[in-house]
DNA sequence: AGCTAAAAGCTAATAGAATTAGCCACATCT
DNA sequence: AGATGTGGCTAATTCTATTAGCTTTTAGCT
């Protein structure tokens, strides 16, 4: 029996990626090791168990995320960036639904943990883009919150298939952009 | 063995109970029918299964929200009534977060979907609230987009405990009620 | 009141998933 | 070559969902 190579980050992607095929709720040890031509058990040799394993992916997620926000706004400002911001992270959503509900019921445990670190970065990003705009510097953690909530919102909203078809979601997703947009600007 | 007077509603009533206690993760058939003084496989007599539990939860949460907005919002318009939308909303969540985050998978099926009827109700209150400003009705589909994104997402966050404790998350919220209010006002 | 039949509980059995224990081969380092 | 620790495997355990089949209650009818 040669050796498969694993390591945490392997496991972690494979899992990530066949949440986005079959949904988080049918990702099994099983389902995993079988991905890596592997058996269940010597998953454990390498992370701590399931609950482990989620708290990866969710790494994993904000991560990327925070990683494909701050390439698109590189040299963005003002509406620009926040534009860019909500498409990215739109985007990210609709490619990695199953990834991305998976982070959906996790918590950070404190500062350190991984998962509060990585969403740093990401709040870091949106932090940069409210700085387009002339804000007072005590009402920043309330638009932060309202652009993360927002995006959020909408993301988990529409990959969880819960707008009507009826009228296109591409154009409320821009109106939404707008009415931020319009808004920060007061 | 006398009967324990069972039916969909009382189980879906003490899951969606379990829920807020324990965590949507720790809900058990057993766990629902000790709760309830039953053995697990008498709940099959009137639940199909896990899945089905989950819907009818579903619907519950989304029938009570419904419920508790048109009770808030009688005779309230414009921004008062988007007020008391947004902390009923808000108010439901926290109290539930457990029934509320075990509905969060679900999408509904078609338009038939009892969850979507129930959702219909909410998003009738949300109209009302948007028909207190001057919305071209052209538009009135993206504030209601906007209105269910930001509700859904901040509660989310919020129940997950994703905001830091630093800085008042009510201030937050009432900031952005101005925000909305603001920017619907044009 | 007594009969019947459907409904509602129960116990026992099945099946699937996570996790643990304990064994053995491979790979590495000298 | 040989010692050693790591990574994989099989077998066993536990927990949960679900199904099968039996028994009692209860509602409806005469």
């Amino acid at each position: 029996m040669p050796r498969a190579g694993l390591d945490p980050a392997v496991i972690t992607a494979a899992a990530a990626g066949l949440a986005d095929e079959v949904g988080p709720a049918n990702v099994t040890m099983g389902l995993v090791a079988e991905r890596l031509g592997v058996r269940a058990p010597s998953l454990y040799k390498h992370i701590a168990g399931q609950a482990d394993l989620n708290r990866r992916i969710a790494v994993l997620v904000v991560t990327e995320m925070g990683d494909a926000l701050r390439d698109a706004l590189q040299g963005r400002a003002g509406r620009d960036a926040l534009e860019a911001a909500a498409r990215t992270l739109r985007a990210y959503v609709v490619e990695h639904p199953g990834r991305y509900a998976s982070t959906l019921p996790l918590n950070p445990e404190g500062p350190d943990d991984p998962v509060a670190v990585a969403g740093g970065r990401v709040l870091d990003s949106l932090a940069a883009v409210l700085s387009g705009y002339d804000i007072d510097p005590a009402d920043t953690v309330h638009a932060m919150r309202l652009l993360r909530s927002l995006f959020h919102g909408f993301a988990a909203i529409e990959a969880a298939g819960g707008f009507e078809m009826d009228t296109d979601v591409d154009r409320s997703f821009d109106w939404m952009i707008d009415f931020i947009d319009r808004g920060l600007r007061k």
